[in-house]
DNA sequence: CACGTATTCCTACTATTGTGGGAAAACTTA
DNA sequence: TAAGTTTTCCCACAATAGTAGGAATACGTG
């Protein structure tokens, strides 16, 4: 699997088990709307500012969704 | 302090703890030399994807990265 | 000091991240 | 079905990540 695929798939479960939109996600975030779309689909990464931000209002720390990230991988 | 500089600090020492040259970890990450000075001055930060090629030349997982950052911040 | 090596600085360029907003498509629920 | 909400797709664009290589500077050791 492809290491954006994983990531956006991640970031796509946390944002839910959140309970939150992509607009709302991307609010807290101070995202795009459509570049948090993006992010979970997997046809763009993250710079490590951004894995920084989009972390606090899915409730854990970037390194949390570094770890998720690599058990995908696997 | 600034997460770039943050970042560039943990590269540098753990480049230094595997006994590296930023032009021997460059080619072991498929990374410009340049650019690794860049990454350990801080004056770029890395995606993603340059988080996981350049972890394992360190000896280090990608979210090891990270949790150190972190801790840096804090 | 002098030499070799490692790093930084410089310029120019390419690729990708991220913005901004609207319209189409999908998904929910009444 | 119909309306409201959420997500995806589309465009153009701005900002920054990353390439490429050479020259200047700093660093280490004989």
């Amino acid at each position: 699997m492809d290491l954006a695929v994983a990531f956006g798939k991640v970031i796509r479960e946390l944002r839910l088990a959140a309970g939150l939109t992509q607009e709302q996600l991307g609010l807290e975030s101070d995202l795009r709307r459509t570049f948090v779309s993006l992010l979970e689909l997997g046809q763009q990464q993250p710079s490590l500012t951004t894995l920084f931000k989009i972390a606090p209002p899915l409730g854990v720390s970037p390194s949390e969704i570094v770890t998720l990230v690599e058990q995908l991988l696997d």
